[in-house]
RNA sequence: GCAGAAGUGGUGGAAUUGGUAGACACGCUGGACUUAAAAUCCAGUGGACAGAAAUGUCCGUACGGGUUCAAGUCCCGUCUUCUGUACCA
């Protein structure tokens, strides 16, 4: 009876927390503290769950459960960021709808999770892809159509008040910043506009200013388009200028296509990371992808010819340094201006790189090409005239696309004058530019540069700035790496946009009657005219007068109309899924004001560093933008956050000859020759713990090796290679949390994935020493058993001074630990409890009662069992966390009585700990000090065994 | 190239943040129990040298310097490995 069956303790437990809604949290817990714990939502994949995935999982809930001993009210949900490309792969290639397929493969996690013995509030799942949730998702995008950002109030605010200033006073009443707006892409007539002849432009006219203004909008955007897979490529589909799959040519196409204003919020969410508690490494790439850097903008006039080129710099202090100007050959002034003898060669240049990926170009940065366009430009200051060249160095995605080129200063431009034979004029007083550009901004001084010669870098900068400014030719300006987002996906599996189409201009639906529903189709591929699977439904209209999706051939472009065919891509759902969880149920707004008051940011977020440019900042970008209108309190979506490392597998390999028709075990591919031996992968189960393969298993699972010859080692086993690498189902060397919690348990499961190393660390994963951590179980229920027949046995008496000192060393530790998340040492800390208290024999309730409690975070199934054996009623989970006692640790103190002469004493801060004795042995053999300490009390003595090494104070 | 993190026994990893390096665990070796195996328990386990033994001495935290009574920890330089990112003007 009382032997550790942990399969039956785990059963039970799970199901009492289950029915008892041990873990649900309260809306409504007046006085108590609240406590957010979250982990990234998993995409339910096909292939379940692997060791893995549980890491960031169970150090969050070891959080969670800490804080609720703790007395915190605690939010700890899950749900599934259920669309996704993987399900509409696997719809395309069966036909199975990617709701069912992805139904199934969440029945699979929650089995999976349930058997970890998580405490998540599972009343408060969510799912992405579910119509109750994506009626929010598209509910936002609505508010971001609605919302334009105002950079005088630094916030988003109401299009109507937009439309209300436009009324009012017309564009005049816009500040620099926001006019700038009007001026970069729209049509001269509507770049400025009093409000008379505001109220005379035409609806799509106001619409079409009004789009450069909203949060959210229409725009031309580049894309893979693959004609061979009739669908839209991510840059990592392509490689080496064709499809991943397939390799089909790929072409950079123009599309229509719904992008997301982020850039409107760069400096704030470059300014945000200051108050958040995010480890180093991810807020470093955050800047990096925002990429702010200040300078100057400047404009060239162009000889004989209308229209400027404006560049960016942030060496303004060089621009007496310019000898040519460069433009990306996308640039659009580029035919324009090029020169009726120069048109064919730069036409040809054009062509020639539009056809290189972007990918080719970026790896391929030694070769250096570019052409003449024949135009010049002005100089704005000197009035020198400057050759205009075209150049693929230049990139049309950052900055304006073209740059002044300042050979003397930066290295690519000196390379591109060197090679083309341009002028490399020196502007900087005392350096050599003869091999290579200067590109230092500090120790130097400005030359032949005019008014700006004999100045410094900054004093430079700012009177170039200066100038440029007084004849009109520049400003000085912030330039931000940071692109606008695209937001369309040619994809079925994924939120439609509440959108239709009148007379071709987009409008929003009523947020009233969403969600708008995902249609069901016939294929999940794009229609032969290249239009999205979406394209493919019939009831895919929508009635203006019924306020309702209908067949698209009721369109008459009267009272019914095309809705959007793109959908949302996979970040839309996960970008205020947080908020969700505090109000799931709520069908009148996302989240009641309440509980979005009450829960507020997420507290600890854990999850993987590979969404450090992608979710975690489209999320804190949707999070101002709900702050901005009013509709959340918070700013920043996760105060802390945890990147838990990745768990590897260890993959092995099996060596075979060339032709396959021999296998050499692992020990003897030292007899041949290397070169003729390939490894392929074998399935980690068929190995055993010292490498050696299961033959037979292997050769029923390829049969191909069947009549192969195998060269074994010497005492006649066959030996595999191991490997480090992802975990992943193509190498074989997946290894599936059920078989641990089969074998060992859930808690087993649990302390060792903790005790494997430090939680942010990448490290293979390997069942070897698990064991250790199983024995480590057996041993503390143990503890709490007595005799042959291991029955229950837990003594009543007073505890020894030793064992007390031993359980508050253990709470002390073990409590400062979960605080710095140093759970692995932790587990160890429980191990060595453990064995000291076995080797005191202490089985006393005042030391195994808040032991079990201790340890009811991390192996919270036994704990709970151990609990209930000593008699109590209630979950552990309720059970205040033991606090440590100072008064049972004296030996930590560094505070020692010392009498030497027969008379005197002395009070010593040592700086280590040492026993009375080893101190006197040590005061006494150094006859040296003793003088010393006669003089008086030593602030701190450095004592080690036998001798005294220094005396402070 | 740039940025960030790291380098400790046969292995995973500890080290109170400057105080006896190698906790804890795996593995290995020996022992107990057993007809045997498994399980369990006990002991040993960084290296070298000396000793019958307890034990002692020296060397040891990637490498080379430095600061300090004292350095895995702090400073300078070098090498290596990961992880991002890249013609960013």
């Amino acid at each position: 009876m009382s032997k550790y069956t942990f399969r039956s303790i785990e059963e039970k437990w799970q199901n009492y927390w289950a029915q008892n809604q041990t873990f649900a949290a309260k809306n409504d817990a007046v006085g108590q503290p609240k406590f957010y714990v979250l982990d990234m939502f998993p995409y339910p994949s096909g292939a379940g769950l692997h060791v893995g995935h549980p890491l960031g999982y169970i150090a969050s809930d070891i959080y969670a459960r800490y804080k609720r001993h703790k007395g915190f009210n605690v939010l700890h949900p899950q749900g599934y960021d259920s669309f996704g490309l993987p399900a509409e792969q696997y719809a395309i290639q069966t036909g199975q709808h990617p709701s069912k397929t992805t139904q199934e493969n969440i029945a699979r996690y929650r089995e999976q999770l349930d058997r970890m013995g998580f405490s998540f509030d599972w009343q408060r799942e969510v799912r992405t892809s579910n119509p109750d949730y994506y009626r929010w998702t598209q509910w936002i995008f609505i508010q971001l159509y609605d919302s334009w950002y105002d950079t005088v109030q630094d916030k988003a605010r109401s299009i109507s008040d937009l439309i209300a200033i436009f009324e009012q006073a017309g564009s005049g009443a816009l500040n620099e910043d926001l006019n700038a707006v009007l001026m970069q892409n729209l049509p001269e007539e509507l770049t400025s506009f009093n409000a008379e002849q505001w109220q005379g432009f035409t609806p799509e006219q106001k619409e079409t200013i009004l789009s450069e203004f909203r949060l959210t909008y229409l725009a031309e955007s580049e894309v893979n388009w693959c004609p061979a897979l009739g669908t839209v490529l991510a840059n990592d589909e392509i490689v080496n200028g064709v499809s991943e799959r397939g390799g089909h040519p790929v072409v950079r196409k123009k599309m229509k296509q719904w992008s997301m204003r982020i850039t409107a919020y760069a400096q704030r969410l470059l300014d945000g990371l200051e108050n958040i508690d995010w480890p180093e490494p991810l807020k470093e790439s955050q800047r990096h992808w925002i990429g702010r850097s200040q300078g100057a903008s400047v404009r060239f006039d162009i000889k004989g010819h209308q229209g400027q080129i404006e560049v960016f710099t942030t060496r303004p202090d060089t621009i007496f340094g310019v000898s040519f100007l460069t433009l990306a050959p996308e640039h659009e002034l580029v035919a324009a201006l090029t020169t009726p003898e120069h048109k064919e060669a730069v036409e040809a240049y054009v062509t020639a790189s539009a056809q290189r990926s972007e990918r080719e170009r970026m790896a391929d940065v030694k070769t250096i090409s570019g052409v003449f366009t024949g135009a010049y430009a002005i100089h704005p200051l000197s009035g020198v005239q400057l050759p205009i060249w075209i150049g693929d160095y230049v990139l049309a995605g950052y900055g304006t696309g073209a740059v002044m080129a300042v050979p003397c200063g930066d290295q690519r431009d000196f390379d591109f004058a060197k090679h083309f034979d341009l002028p490399i004029p020196n502007i900087f007083k005392d350096i050599s530019i003869e091999n290579e550009a200067y590109a230092l901004k500090d120790p130097c001084i400005i030359d032949q540069s005019d008014f700006l010669s004999g100045l410094n870098y900054a004093q430079a900068c700012l009177a170039a700035i200066k100038a440029l400014e007084d004849c009109g030719h520049g400003h000085g300006t912030i330039n931000y790496r940071l692109r606008d987002a695209v937001f369309s996906r040619q994809r079925y599996w994924g939120e439609p946009f509440p959108v239709y189409y009148k007379n071709g201009m987009p409008q929003m639906i009523d947020p009233e009657h969403l969600p708008i529903v995902l249609p069901e189709v016939d294929a999940y591929l794009p229609t032969e005219d290249g239009d999205p699977p979406l394209g493919r439904a019939d009831q895919w209209a929508w009635d203006t007068e019924a306020h309702c999706v209908v067949a698209k051939e009721l369109i008459d472009n009267k009272t019914v109309f095309p809705l959007e065919l793109n959908t949302m891509p996979g970040w839309a759902g996960s970008s205020w899924y947080f908020f969700r969880y505090m109000d799931p149920n709520n069908q009148s707004e996302f989240a009641s004001a309440q509980a979005l008051d009450y829960w507020g940011s997420v507290d600890l977020y854990i999850g993987g560093s590979e969404h450090a440019t992608g979710h975690l900042l489209y999320s804190r970008f949707w999070v101002k933008f709900l702050f901005d209108r009013g509709f959340i309190g918070v700013d920043e979506p996760f105060k802390k956050l945890i990147n838990q490392g990745m768990i590897l597998g260890e993959s092995a390999f099996v060596y075979r000859s060339a032709d396959g028709k021999q296998l050499v075990s692992a020990g003897r591919i030292k007899d041949y020759d290397a070169q003729i031996l390939q490894s392929v992968h074998c399935d980690v189960a068929m190995v055993s713990l010292t490498n050696e393969l299961d033959l037979e298993q292997f050769v029923a699972w390829r049969p191909e090796y069947n009549s192969a010859e195998v060269i074994t080692e010497a005492d006649g086993t066959f030996k595999v290679k191991r490997e480090v690498e992802k975990m992943s189902k193509s190498k074989f060397n997946v290894v599936n949390p059920d078989d641990i919690c089969d074998q060992y348990g859930a808690d087993t499961l649990r302390l060792y994935e903790m005790f494997l190393g430090p939680l942010e660390q990448s490290k293979p994963w390997s069942t070897a020493g698990i064991t250790g951590v199983h024995g480590f179980l057996k041993k503390l229920w143990k503890l709490y058993h007595s005799g042959d027949v291991e029955s229950f046995c837990v003594s009543e008496q007073r505890p020894s001074s030793d064992a007390l000192k031993v359980l508050h060393k253990t709470i002390k530790k073990v409590n400062a630990d979960i605080q710095e998340f140093s759970f692995n040492t932790s587990v160890s800390t429980f191990m060595i409890a453990a064995n000291e208290l076995t080797a005191l024999k202490s089985n006393q309730r005042e030391i195994l009662e808040p032991l079990a409690v201790l340890i009811a975070p991390y192996a919270p199934h036994i704990a709970e069992e151990l609990w209930a054996l000593m008699g109590h009623k209630q979950s552990i989970a309720a059970v205040a966390y033991p606090e440590h006692d100072e008064k049972y640790l004296v030996e930590a103190t560094k505070t020692y009585p010392i009498s030497f002469n027969g008379k005197t004493r002395f009070t010593l801060e040592l700086a280590m700990d040492l026993s009375k004795e080893q101190i006197e042995a040590a005061v006494m053999a150094d006859e040296r000090t003793i003088a010393q300490l006669q003089g008086g009390t030593p602030k701190k003595v450095i004592v080690v065994p036998g001798k005294i090494v220094n005396i402070v104070g």
